[in-house]
DNA sequence: CGGGGTGTTGATGGACGTCAAGCCGGGTGG
DNA sequence: CCACCCGGCTTGACGTCCATCAACACCCCG
């Protein structure tokens, strides 16, 4: 049982003495398909580390629309905003389907923080790769045309050494709803543009959000 | 000199002698207007400290459009995003007038960090926030109409404890030209939007980017 | 006084959001 | 095991928001 805290990077570097302190503090919760960990509004105290399953963070607009701002995967963890600016959550944590997570208390994260300044380092990479991650979108959202956003996106769906030149089989990690919603556009927009893609040549589309992807072609959209 | 140290929030909880070393560490340097910081591409090792002055940080979309990302003022701090990662800038930094900096390199940093935990809480506190902005625009960005952007903005220009049913004056931080940037947006349509606020009555423009605004016929805009 | 960058205004077209209708697939309950 | 049904997905027609291009006014700075 909590398993989860060797195997979280943020923890990961210490010692067994010490992970065995921090499972102590650790708490271990299973949420359902479509439960709620947390809505915006509610007071946050306390830390999530993913253990198994997927969770998706969401936030609503000003006008009520909803927008995917990041899926969480075993290893990644929630609670960030509001953990260390005595706020309240602006977003929304949804499991999307059975997931594990383990708890840290904000009061015994502290404490730990106070006692193992290497764990800061980790959560500081963590914050600093995640702002890198939200800028890089923001720029995407205000300078890129649609179709070039879903390029993009595809693009990096197939990860970062692989061979661009060869084409590729890829499984988009949500539906096309929830994609349009992370890109800033529609599910028909989508739809069409990957119809669009499909008649060019650059992807073959297979059933269940597969498809087979020829990298460099969809790179030269991007110019 | 080094009185960038005592006043700026990530080290002002501490104690006269710690400050004193710290400031062993600071270097101090000053950026003429127009001035690069640095480069996307430079490798980042220093956390720089603005004691005076401001700094405009933006980034290059892939098809070579500015973004403006964020404005730095005296006590804010940049460097964060490479500082952690070991990786490179992605951004770019300029002095949008003369601005003192001081800077602190990685090494030195890490030291501190271990030496006095508490000012990682200071940091990712800061963190926090810029995420929680970043996200915020991002989901404005992917969500909201043009007109809903420049009235978001200009309320949030009002500052918070203000009282919304008073017109006030403010004074745009920025050109129209940045602020177009920063919304996703051109000159021209924000030029538009404001002539047609100004018809609605909602705001009274003067001129050097000065306007009276009526934040409360704005915030209807925003339903 | 002159010039470069900012800001304004107009005309135009294209990208993409919206509405609507229908399809398909898989999850549920009988 | 089959039937149903709901939600996701697709396709089409249409309208509109806004970027783009171009021309010019403005204003601060040298």
């Amino acid at each position: 049982m909590h398993s989860c805290v060797s195997s979280v990077p943020i923890f990961n570097h210490l010692e067994k003495e010490q992970m065995a302190e921090i499972m102590d503090m650790v708490q271990s919760l299973i949420y359902k398909k479509g439960e709620i960990l947390y809505h915006a509004g509610d007071p946050s105290d306390s830390l999530s580390i993913v253990n198994k399953g997927k969770i998706k963070i969401y936030r609503l607009s000003e006008s009520g629309k909803e927008q995917l701002i990041r899926i969480l995967h075993p290893g990644d963890f929630t609670g960030e905003l509001a953990l260390f600016t005595e706020t309240i959550h602006e977003a929304y944590a949804e499991a999307m389907l059975e997931t594990h997570v383990c708890i840290i208390k904000r009061a015994d994260l502290h404490t730990l923080l106070l006692r193992y300044p290497t764990i800061s380092f980790k959560i500081l990479a963590e914050f600093a790769a995640r702002l890198e991650q939200s800028e890089k979108q923001t720029t995407n959202l205000a300078t890129e045309k649609v179709e070039k956003r879903i390029a993009l996106y595809l693009i990096e769906c197939l990860g970062e050494g692989k061979d661009l030149k060869q084409p590729q089989e890829i499984k988009l990690p949500m539906t096309k709803k929830d994609l349009a919603s992370y890109l800033g556009t529609t599910p028909e927009t989508i739809s069409r543009k990957l119809s669009d893609f499909e008649e060019q040549g650059y992807i073959e589309q297979k059933p269940q959000n597969k498809m087979k992807v020829w990298g460099h072609a969809l790179a030269e959209l991007t110019r």
